[in-house]
DNA sequence: TACTCCCACTAGAGCGCGCTAGTAGAGCGC
DNA sequence: GCGCTCTACTAGCGCGCTCTAGTGGGAGTA
């Protein structure tokens, strides 16, 4: 149990009980050679017993480097969970720590970076930040900034994301061999990737001829968007114009959502109409019949940003670097031949 | 621009650049009487110039106390995710920081609060915590704890959950008045709330003279569950016997996993089952319909878990404290009268 | 003038650690 | 004996800040 005396223990306790001097119980706890393996036990163990533990706002000052990777990321994403779950091993492979700032309601993307650096993380990562070119390229002059999901040319910094078109271009392939010509893209608006994607839609339509068809419905990266996207076809079927017979949505919660409404309604996927997704988020399982999707793999971008990141601190000045991954497309469930074919 | 020097600006060159010392500008950033107007804003806008920032470490090194709050959560609950955005703005109310730290795959929640403590956290927020109750109990002992979502009577911590018992007799008493006799419960295994809701359900059935139709399906709070236990009555309708009128799942996730499964398989909601949630999270809005669901309140609760951990640090020794929020039953869609009804 | 009071400001001692420079002692060769 | 190396350990400064105990000087009072 510990002290009455409330006081946290620091290592002049850990030294004085164990008979040794301070520094060598810094020693010991940085794994650091210099102590015999009978004197490092000793001090462990009365560390132990007074419940000593490092405190990380004095070792961060002492020592010039913090060692820590700070995290911009947005509550409600999913993919973002997926991601920080790949930064945490990652980073602490490479003996770093992790500090998690959150963008919320009231709390914007600059009010969490701050945080972040008035903690003194070394880096920011930023999870599909939303802010403009000009202020990540300030904060990159400032901090090692890399950007997530997002690509920032005009900004010189580090960024991972997928190469969007290519995905794109697998998904709108695989809907065209299957015979679907009436394809509607559901905009991402300024979520990350979201211009990218659209293009590919538009060039994809071109190619295989299609531009009289093309037709991309605003909308972004929630729910929400997907139902309000579902209702409107609906309502626009009641007027007479045809469902699409596939719909490429902006991201996977936006599919969920254009699911739901179109489920509800009785459409039933993929016989009257397919979905396909983007991200291969935990969501894309859910469905017994499962959302066909473009897979980004989180894992593999949570490590190229902390390797980064890290990189940069450890060699000072690289030039800014771009990992574009492969996106794959995982065929599920939700799309299919359309109904006359 | 900074300084091509890399060093991050220290209050002494502020001081120097303003030409005065060091303890001054540190009453100016501590918002302290004891300088005047003018000189503020001189020292506001050098420190603006050379890009300084308050370093926290340092800052939180020298004062005693950190004034920061540590919160575990888990990157795939989204009702966690509404928690954490209650108590941002309720901790900055009162001056607070706020340090968040994941539990993910490989990261259990032992390690995610050894970071939060070893970054000098004052108090230890708990999100749904899995631990057993005499390591929350020894946890409490160290550091100011609050168990948010779960209930740890055997651990001398504050903790703040909803009347468990009370949202269930709701939703029950709302099921059975529509008409439901034959409803089952599916079960959140070891998830927050899970005990007491189960009791409550069981409950409600003898008190309604439904003990013959009294049934628990084991689960647990995911999507997946749900799908499972969905198509385990799916596949029981099979085998001849009825699809229940009604299921009251462990919580939203699961409810939404259960109403994929039965939409996709053609069943409709409300007509053929009626299917009620818990937590109120930002799922249950999702579908056009809307899912019924026991609301909590997460604003409430964050609110409570702040203030908890704040007065306690700040006035010593408090008996351990218990807030039990109301829950409140949420109609929506996903509830109606049973077929035959 | 001499006194007090207040306001704006400063000096300097830590906070708990990391780290460099150093020491004491043992072991070894010659 | 001497010098050398190696291991195990210690002394003490400094990281960037907060905070207590001041200092200096102008206004007010008698």
């Amino acid at each position: 149990m510990d002290v009455p005396g409330k006081q946290r223990p620091t290592m002049a306790d850990v030294a004085e009980k164990a008979g040794v001097s301070r520094a060598l119980v810094s020693i010991v706890f940085r794994h650091q050679p210099g102590a015999s393996q009978e004197t490092r036990e000793r001090v462990l163990k009365v560390a132990d017993e007074i419940g000593y533990r490092p405190d990380s706002a004095a070792r961060l000052l002492a020592r010039g480097r913090s060692r820590t990777l700070g995290v911009m990321f947005t509550v409600h994403q999913p993919f973002h969970a997926d991601l920080v779950e790949g930064i945490y091993p990652e980073a602490e492979r490479l003996g770093y720590d992790v500090l998690l700032s959150a963008t919320a309601e009231g709390r914007g993307e600059t009010k969490a970076v701050e945080a972040l650096l008035s903690h003194r993380c070394e880096a920011a990562i930023l999870l599909g930040p939303d802010a403009a070119p000009a202020e990540l390229d300030a904060l990159g002059q400032r901090t090692v900034t890399v950007s997530v999901g997002r690509r920032v040319p005009l900004a010189r910094i580090d960024s991972v994301h997928t190469a969007e078109g290519k995905g794109i271009r697998q998904a709108m392939d695989h809907l065209v061999e299957l015979g679907h010509r009436h394809i509607v893209h559901i905009d991402g608006g300024r979520g990350p990737g979201s211009a990218e994607r659209r293009r590919a839609y538009r060039a994809a339509m071109r190619r295989h001829g299609l531009e009289s068809e093309l037709r991309v419905v605003p909308g972004d990266h929630t729910e929400a968007s997907g139902i309000e996207t579902g209702d409107l076809l609906l309502a626009e079927r009641e007027r007479g114009r045809p469902l699409p017979t596939a719909v490429l949505a902006g991201n996977d919660r936006c599919a969920m959502g254009l699911l739901m409404a179109l489920t509800r309604a009785g459409v039933e996927v993929p016989r009257d109409i397919s979905v396909v997704g983007y991200d291969d988020s935990h969501l894309s399982h859910l469905m017994p019949i499962g959302l066909t999707t473009v897979r980004q793999d989180a894992v593999l971008m949570a490590e190229y940003a902390v390797r980064f990141a890290v990189e940069r601190l450890e060699n000072e000045k690289l030039d800014p670097r771009e990992a574009v991954l492969e996106p794959k497309l995982v065929v599920r469930g939700t799309s299919g031949p359309p109904r006359g074919a």
